[in-house]
DNA sequence: ATTAATCCTATCAATTTAGTAGGGATTACA
DNA sequence: TGTAATCCCTACTAAATTGATAGGATTAAT
C-alpha cells in the first residue's frame, strides 16, 4: 500500500508544479487545495526539502518551490525519498539492499527472482515518468 | 515491503510443488526445510486452503497438497490472497476497488494515473508467472 | 487407545502510520 | 521596530498492522 505520507507528498509535487509563476507556495495553500492535514504535510515538504528536490524560503510570503523543471523530477527519485525502498524485498534493492536472515542462497530463491522482475518494472515506469507527467492537464 | 506471511507463503508453494509424489506435505517438514516458525506457517497453509490453492489431509499423515498442477497456479491468485490487492492503491485495484475520500475527480489525479501504470506493469508479471516458474531448479 | 497431524481462536509485543501539539526561527512590511 | 506570517523542529499519541506464540479441538492411521 501506498502510503498517505507519499500520496500526499505527490499531489503536493504536482500542485507545486502546475503553479507557474515566481513565488514560492505556501503549504497552507497546498493543503487547503487539496484536503491534507496542514501540520502533516508541514512535514512531508520538510522532507522533500531536505531531498533537494524542493527549496523553501522562509518568513513572510514563503513557501516552497522546485529546484528543477518538473521535466527533470524522476519518479525514482521522488518515490525513494516519500516511499523508502522501491523493491518489495531488500535482498532485490538497488539502493538499500540487505540480505535475508532465511534464504542461505539468493540464486536459488524463487522470491528472490519473481520480486527482481517487479522490481524491475516498476523502476521502467518510475524511470520513464517525471512530475511533469504527472502535471499535465487533459 | 512484502510481509513475511507472503514471503513465507511463496517459499512453502516452491516447496510443496518441488516434492514429488502422492503423499502431502507435513507443515512441520515445510518449517524447518525452510526456516519459518511452524505455528506461524500452520496459519499461511490455512488461508492458502480456504482459498482452494491447497488441499490438505488431517490427521496422521496427513499434510498439504496443490489442487492444481503448479503451471496453472498463477501469481496473481496467489500473491491477493497472500499479499491482498496488487494495486499500491484502492483507487486503481482492479478487485478490490474503492474511492478515495480526497480526490473528487479520479481522472485528473496525477497519483492515479501513476498507479495504474504500475499497477500494469506488476500484474503483468504476475500474470506471466506460475508456481512452475518460482519451482524451476537451476 | 495412542499418536500425529491439521484446524481454530485468542492473545501479545513491536513497529509503523497518520496524525496532533506547541512552540522556535526567520522574514516582509507597516 | 514591532508584528504577522511563514517555515522549521521536536515530541507525543492513538490506531492499525505485523509477526508471531499459546493452547487446545478435531480428525485419521495404526
Amino acid at each position: 500500500m501506498l502510503s498517505k505520507k507519499t500520496k500526499y507528498g505527490l499531489k503536493a509535487l504536482t500542485y507545486i508544479a502546475r503553479s507557474i509563476g515566481d513565488t514560492p507556495i505556501q503549504v497552507s495553500e497546498i493543503a487547503k487545495s487539496e484536503q491534507i492535514p496542514q501540520k502533516f504535510l508541514e512535514g512531508i515538504l520538510l522532507t522533500l526539502r531536505k531531498s533537494g528536490i524542493l527549496g523553501s524560503k522562509k518568513g513572510k510570503h514563503g513557501g516552497y518551490y522546485l529546484r528543477s523543471e518538473p521535466a527533470e523530477i524522476k519518479m525514482t527519485d521522488v518515490m525513494r525519498v516519500l516511499e523508502g525502498p522501491i523493491a518489495m524485498v531488500p535482498c532485490v534493492s538497488l539502493n538499500f539492499y540487505e540480505k535475508c536472515d532465511d534464504c542461505p542462497d539468493e540464486d536459488k530463491c524463487s522470491v528472490n527472482k519473481l520480486m527482481i522482475q517487479v522490481r524491475d518494472n516498476t523502476l521502467k515506469v518510475f524511470r520513464n515518468t517525471t512530475l511533469a507527467d504527472l502535471s499535465q492537464i487533459d
